[in-house]
DNA sequence: GCGACAAATCTTGCATACAAGGCGAGCAAG
DNA sequence: CTTGCTCGCCTTGTATGCAAGATTTGTCGC
């Protein structure tokens, strides 16, 4: 469990210190949040950690495996196409019901882009992750339903745990190049253009994924060690029970 | 509080009660629900019942008052309005991406509509809420994407708790219409169109809505003094803070 | 050395106790 | 009759304590 950074975000703050850490990709899918050192780290008893985990719960980010603990979800193969589908439907839908991009909304979009183009220059590879992520938070928020914002960013969210677990390598110029074409179709005002490319961006990220590839159960501690992911098959003995 | 059938749904519930109870419509918005009654009903402690109130919190269904107590949600207009549209861009957009209806598709969704007109013969209002709401939720799982039913199961129960509050009578029989122009759309094969019509069916269901009455008696006197809408603070969702 | 068993040590699950604050009843004063 | 005040009840907020189970570690027999 790395950093989150506690204190000032105490209050109702442990759920967001979790999401916003799995937004920029500082923690990793099936990671533990034990919840004596949340409290510990948050300052607050356990029970509030605990009403804190059963919101999270519900958002689907975490779930929990009967007196045995909290864990970061890790996605399957499966869910994984779920939410992809979903993400589809929902971001599609969006931009065919939006008109018109207003001036600020041009504004935020490609201020947006210049930031990942920063990133990537700079090869800041969390920061990437989490503005990669965003964008499509951003044209939630510029069609300005509340409701869709707060579901994409869960979505968002397990996105990305589903990219630490499955993605091989990440394309970034390719992700942000069909960042830049939507926003090109919306520019022009064709949002027809843009739920399409808004499709066809999210089937290119699934598609980059290597969905046969099962969940390294040793790479949170692999993580920790900084030892190079996944080098050789597993040895024999390695072969722990798939979680519930 | 009405019953909740408690005892067998015992385990987790309590969350699932109380939005089976706001889907079929035996639950009004702003009842309160209180941690003590709910604890007796289900036979188990507060801290179970507060707990399946911090999910029902995530998910939009209730809120709670500071040391007041837990209601179930009254969405403002302006809530009322976000919850329409964002039911439109999902349900549309599902729509839009399903290419054939499958025969027991096809049985389900015929079913359903005999089993409308069968409660409209009957005149069984509170079972043709539930129906009603049922329908959009029966498309997203012949979609198969369970997020998504999930987070439509969420948004028609607020939409029905909508409906306890704005809608001045119920054009049951339009609504009916309106779905089995859907599904006869579906059977076409013609989705575009489906999704077209389930857009319009949206429409007319939020323009059947009075948005202008006020649950709250005092709204105008609220407004005169310049107070923010609805005594209850904004949701725990609404106030995110802004990512690292 | 190696596998099986058992105790020690964590972990969450759940209930309860107490603290803090809202709300209304009742009362007094104007 | 209305206004202002106080007290007591009732609500949620939060911490803590203990029980139940899972995991790990240590040990024994082989």
């Amino acid at each position: 469990m790395q950093d989150l950074s506690p204190q000032q975000t105490a209050q109702n703050g442990i759920d967001e210190a979790v999401v916003s850490s799995i937004l920029s990709a500082r923690i990793r899918p099936g990671t533990r949040l034990s919840e004596n050192q949340l409290a510990a780290l948050f300052d607050v008893s356990r029970t509030r950690v605990r009403e804190a985990m059963m919101r999270l719960e519900a958002r689907g980010i975490v779930n929990v495996s009967p007196r045995r603990g909290w864990f970061v979800v890790e996605p399957s193969a499966e869910e994984a196409m779920t939410v992809y589908d979903a993400r589809r439907v929902i971001e599609a839908g969006l931009l065919r019901t939006m008109s018109r991009l207003t001036e600020t909304g041009r504004t935020v979009l490609n201020t947006h882009l210049a930031d990942e183009k920063a990133a990537i220059a700079a090869g800041d590879r969390q920061r990437l992750t989490c503005l990669m992520g965003d964008f499509h938070i951003r044209i939630a928020e510029l069609a300005g339903n509340a409701i869709l914002v707060d579901i994409l960013r869960d979505l968002t969210a397990r996105t990305i745990l589903i990219s630490m677990l499955y993605q091989s390598d990440f394309h970034a110029m390719q992700s942000h190049l069909g960042h830049c074409s939507i926003v090109a179709a919306m520019e022009e005002g064709d949002f027809q253009k843009a739920a399409a490319l808004s499709v066809e961006h999210l089937d290119e990220v699934e598609t980059g994924l290597d969905l046969t590839r099962r969940p390294d159960p040793l790479a949170d501690l692999r993580h920790s060690l900084s030892l190079p992911p996944q080098t050789v098959a597993p040895s024999s003995k390695a072969s722990r029970k798939a979680k519930p």
